[in-house]
DNA sequence: CTGATGTGCAAGTACTTGCTTGCACATCAG
DNA sequence: CTGATGTGCAAGCAAGTACTTGCACATCAG
């Protein structure tokens, strides 16, 4: 249940739509998932084996069917990791505002916007 | 500067270390960043260009160097994301919980920790 | 000017990944 | 039992990815 591990499994858009389509409509099979998406139920599977790994779902057998479910944990961990490095970098920055207000810095490219500057949209 | 975009440059370990460099370390130039990895500077460049598409950092020519710094909203959308999945299935769990209290459901399956379940650590 | 340093562009390579297809095994209804 | 449905395993393939190497161009110090 590494960051990594999490990132990578949510990376793919066919994870994505899996891991969705759990939150809104519960725990489902690999094979009725697969009705809802191009892919074949194999690609599901395999899919779903890398969230598993990741501790991002969970499986549970009843019958002959195996139902899959969200693990949220996961999820809430790694978006606190995301959140820690952003808040590491808004200390940063106003520590070195409130040092030194007299020299221009790189650091405050979120205000200015440059030429270089991927545009936010 | 998608949801998917930001998870899929962050999937990267590489990447992930640039963004935690720049994060405590402040501002950079990539060469000096490949100094601290066990890749090239060319290596370097091309995860800083994915990392810029992707909305996560900036860069800003200066003389002949061209510093990188982090863009935190791209990672705090994301995180946004994931928090947002994971609360929409412990909601779906509550209102489960609530209407069908004699039910047995996989949806308990963070509760129950089965044979099939992957443990997390 | 010269040399050093930093950058940009491009092609090539080893490896990974998402997906499919094919078949065997297990479980349920009749 | 038979047939239908759901699962598991494995090989194969096309496309993407991370990384390198090589070289040309731009900028600074002396």
């Amino acid at each position: 249940m590494t960051t990594g591990e999490v990132l990578a499994a949510l990376a793919d858009p066919t994870r994505r739509r899996l891991v969705e389509l759990l939150a809104r409509a519960g725990d489902r099979t690999a094979t009725s998932l697969a009705g809802e998406l191009p892919v074949t139920r194999q690609a599901v599977v395999q899919h779903l084996g890398v969230l598993k790994e990741a501790g991002v779902v969970g499986s549970l057998r009843s019958g002959r069917e195996v139902r899959f479910g969200l693990r949220p944990d996961a999820l809430t961990a790694t978006a606190r990791w995301m959140e820690d490095v952003a808040a590491q970098w808004d200390q940063r920055l106003a520590v070195i505002k409130q040092l030194a207000e007299a020299e221009t810095q790189i650091v405050d490219a979120e205000t200015q916007d440059d030429e270089m500057m991927t545009r936010q949209r």
